[in-house]
DNA sequence: CCGATACTTCGGCACCGACCGAAGCATGCC
DNA sequence: GGCATGCTTCGGTCGGTGCCGAAGTATCGG
């Protein structure tokens, strides 16, 4: 499904010997994940011309896709790859490491922290993944994200209703790629026990006509003191 | 003249993405110097093909080349190179690493102690360079090669005649690629000395209509307790 | 010198693949 | 439901390039 790999060196150089590919793939050398759009513009070609790349590289292994509603995120699909790259870059003499920057300017309340369906995103559903994992309390190094018994324990302690949230049918904890951010946050149950837990305890609130949500005063202390969070904006 | 370096990612990975090319390459993986008509066989294709890709693989900078008479040695320019093809291969999951051999069967004698013009190569040529060199009688870590002044004063007690060998017009001491062991010897007015010296305290005589010339029993016990070389064969 | 060998340059063919326009799904938003 | 958006599939064009035959240059060997 994923990989076919029975690649050959020569295989492996045409792929990367395209004008068009190869911009891709420098622009995903960070490790961020973009759509399909955004490589397209990064290269400089359009969006079907790019699709078909975009589906080369996958097939053979070099990119990872990840679906996320109607936009398409590729990624580099290890590190492995990253490091073949850069030793190709390495021979070229790295001229000028100049960073292609595709996003748009876009709106910075959403950026900042906004509802992704009924969960946390932005900087702060960032951050707030970050913190989580750095405390032990869920784990995004597999596949998909697990609660440690510590953490179910520390969110019961939070006030979410654990016993309900493992009744229900849908994914658990699972890691949902960032727009913004180009970073996990947390989604499933969790992710939304706890962006209703925040709203409960009225540390952040909706912005109006928006799905931006703005940290409130008491969230600020809050969330510095429970998670160690420093949210500025 | 050797490198015009302005190369990018995609133009890498398109002059690595030739099955021809990607072939030749792997060959010179392993870091000897092969011919063009070596290198065309090794890839299944014709010397005259061979000849352009060869010619674009040196202008990128990927490869070097050393004239040889009427060969032409190439090699991987630097192990920068080898790195990025290394790296190349681990993505392509390394499946079968199987040696190309494409040294067809050569006459015994030849490969073991020969004339190349006027000096020696063979087993015997490189393993005379690998001794003096040892001895830092010589040093070919630079470009040319240079006689040491200590090595100097060795050479002469040794029976050359170095005052005359330095008047002379033609390079003085210059490493030369040997082609059947893939490593330089020692050629130029020094190299030429040596091997008359070695004909003239018969250490070495030549084998009746050939280049090839044999280790005497004298030359045997001689190479041994002044270069520490055993030439058993 | 002359033939043999190693390699290159030139010219023409043929094929692969990158490209885009148009049309077709899928998803989100109102 | 209806419209906009993100992406994909399909079909046809066209430029780039890998390939070899033939002919040319350099070097060795006798």
């Amino acid at each position: 499904m994923t990989t076919v790999n029975a690649l050959n060196l020569a295989e492996v150089g045409s792929l990367i010997g395209d004008q068009a590919r190869a911009q891709m793939l420098t622009a995903l050398l960070d490790g961020r994940a973009l759509t399909a759009g955004e490589l397209a513009w990064c290269a400089g070609i359009t969006p079907q011309t790019a699709s078909g790349h975009l589906a080369k590289l996958q097939t053979a292994g070099l990119l990872a896709m990840e679906k996320q509603g109607r936009h398409r995120y590729f990624r580099l699909s290890s590190p492995t790859v990253a490091g073949m790259l850069e030793s190709m870059q390495v021979v070229c003499a790295v001229d000028t490491p100049k960073r292609i920057r595709p996003e748009s300017r876009m709106d910075a309340d959403l950026r900042q922290a906004r509802t992704c369906y009924d969960h946390l995103a932005g900087v702060l559903g960032v951050a707030l993944a970050d913190a989580l994992a750095e405390r032990a309390v869920i784990d995004f190094s597999g596949d998909g994200g697990l609660v440690t018994s510590a953490g179910r324990d520390f969110l019961d302690g939070f006030g979410l209703d654990m016993a309900k949230l493992e009744k229900g049918k849908r994914h658990f904890c699972r890691p949902c790629l960032d727009w913004s951010e180009r970073r996990h946050h947390i989604a499933g149950a969790v992710g939304a026990g706890l962006a209703d837990r925040l709203f409960d305890l009225k540390w952040i609130e909706r912005i109006k006509d928006s799905r931006a949500v703005r940290v409130t005063p008491a969230g600020r202390k809050g969330l510095q003191a429970t998670f160690g969070i420093d949210h500025s904006a």
